[in-house]
Parts: C-alpha cells; structure tokens; sequence
DNA sequence: GTGTACTCGCAAATGATTTGCGTATTTTTT
DNA sequence: AAAAAATACGCAAATCATTTGCGAGTACAC
C-alpha cells in the first residue's frame, strides 16, 4: 500500500523531505492525493518511525526516525539546510536533567546563517 | 504609538509570547486589531528589536531581541516552555563555522520532555 | 493648507495541514 | 468464499496562524 511507498522515500532520501517534495516523489510512480500523504506520515509519526521537525520557516520536515539527531544548519539566503552532528548535546540534556529534573525526551537544533557558498555569491 | 505599547508588553514579560497573548495584554489597556499586533511584530523583528522563534506548535513566539539566548525546556504534557542557558552552543558555532565556513548568525534550540511538575501528577 | 508618510481597522486572502464523508480495498470472522 | 469489520483513500471543505489590500484617519513637513 501507499503507506510503505512514501516510507521508502524518506528511508532512501539523505535529507529531511517537506509533505509536498514526499507527494511529488511519490507522485511520479503512483497515483496519491496529497491528504493521503499527511496523513500517512502522521501515522509514521504515531508509530515512531518518522520523525516530524517543524522549521523557523513554518513548514515540516520529515525524516526517518532514530536516524541522526535533527542538527540543521539552515543558509538563509539559499534556504538549504544541511546536516550536522557535530554537537555533544546529549550531554547537556543528561547535565539539565539532572540539574532541573526535567526529563528530556529529545531536541532540536538549527543554526541559521549563510552557507559557503552563498557566501562566495555576495561578494 | 501602539507600537510602543506592544514592544513594552514584550519587554516586560519575563518570557516569550505568541502574538494572541500579546494582543490579549495590550488590549485591555488600548484599542487595538489583531492585524495591527502582527504587523508592528513584524517591524519590530525587522528593526532587531526583537525576536521570533517559531516552535515545534508552529506558533510563533516574541521575546526581546538580545536577551539571553532561545534555549528552550517545552514539557509535552502541559506545554509549559522553560528557558535555560545551561548549554554552550556559541562555542559549537564557532567550531561549526571554522570547520565547515558556514556563517553562523543565530541558532535556536528546543529541548522536549516532562518537566518535574507533571512527571509528579504521572506517578 | 496641502502633500507625503505612517498608522490602523476591517474583511478577505494565504498556505500548510486537517477533517468529514462517502467509496474502495483489505482483513478478519464465520 | 461470502459477510462483516476495519482500513485506506480521494475529494472538497474546513482550520488556524498569519498576511495583505484597501480605504480612512492622523501626523509631520514645506
């Protein structure tokens, strides 16, 4: 079924995927309405096999879930986001739950700036 | 102007608002449209002097500009935000930067989990 | 005083996401 | 395998935070 056609997708993509890149994708083999593809990736949600990130630009990104922790560095000029994992956060989050007692479940992180090659493009 | 009594709400308030709860403050005091709040915040975060950060709820929050940094404890039961400094991301920017040359301007971070309060009412 | 620039309110538009509902398609039960 | 129960899906309309067009009101400049 559809469901396991638009899981492929964010399995096999490198990067998070927004509902619409999900629907275009997999639009391209099979014949899928856009509200089925929301609410297939709210079940994948549900079922903690994908990961639902909502940005600064409003928009959610998908991806697989346990996959790499969600680290962005997001160009604001070309809008691009690329991943990272050089942050030892897990070390902070075990040194505030131990320090408030505030029991983290998980986290997000975007740093926003311009990327080095829009950087080469303002000069 | 009302801009000013928007941005006083904003300045007094200990944490970040969405622009209801900033619209709900100030219109006890003034007359004042929704779309009027919206469109001062949105000069206000222009001129840099404040901030918004837009949450996993996909609502957006304003706070000061320049105060400390967004780091955020959102417990997921009753959806309270705590912020926390505990975490030293400026020094994982600046490794982020030199080794990738990615301009870094600002990052926000969200931590997700039960705060102490609500994992007492669990038990 | 007349022009020019803001500031606002109001109603309508936007855009991502959700939902109601009727119809297929699959799965379970007998 | 047929009937019953549960899911999956398409389509159109609804949602909800936020934005925008437009017209009226107000302020400050020449």
């Amino acid at each position: 079924m559809k469901k396991d056609i638009i899981f492929n997708v964010i399995k096999n993509s490198p990067n998070s995927l927004t509902a619409e890149e999900i629907y275009n994708d997999v639009s391209q083999d099979i014949d899928v309405n856009l509200s089925t593809v929301y609410r297939t990736l709210n079940n994948l949600v549900e079922k903690d096999l994908v990961t639902k990130v909502v940005r600064q630009d409003k928009i959610a990104y998908y991806e697989l879930a346990n996959s790499e922790p969600k680290h962005y560095l997001i160009c604001d000029k070309c809008n691009n986001a690329y991943s990272t994992d050089m942050c030892d956060l897990d070390k902070i989050a075990r040194k505030i739950k131990r320090e408030t007692g505030f029991n983290i479940t998980s986290h997000t992180l975007e740093f926003h700036g311009i990327c080095p090659e829009c950087l080469k493009n303002v000069k």
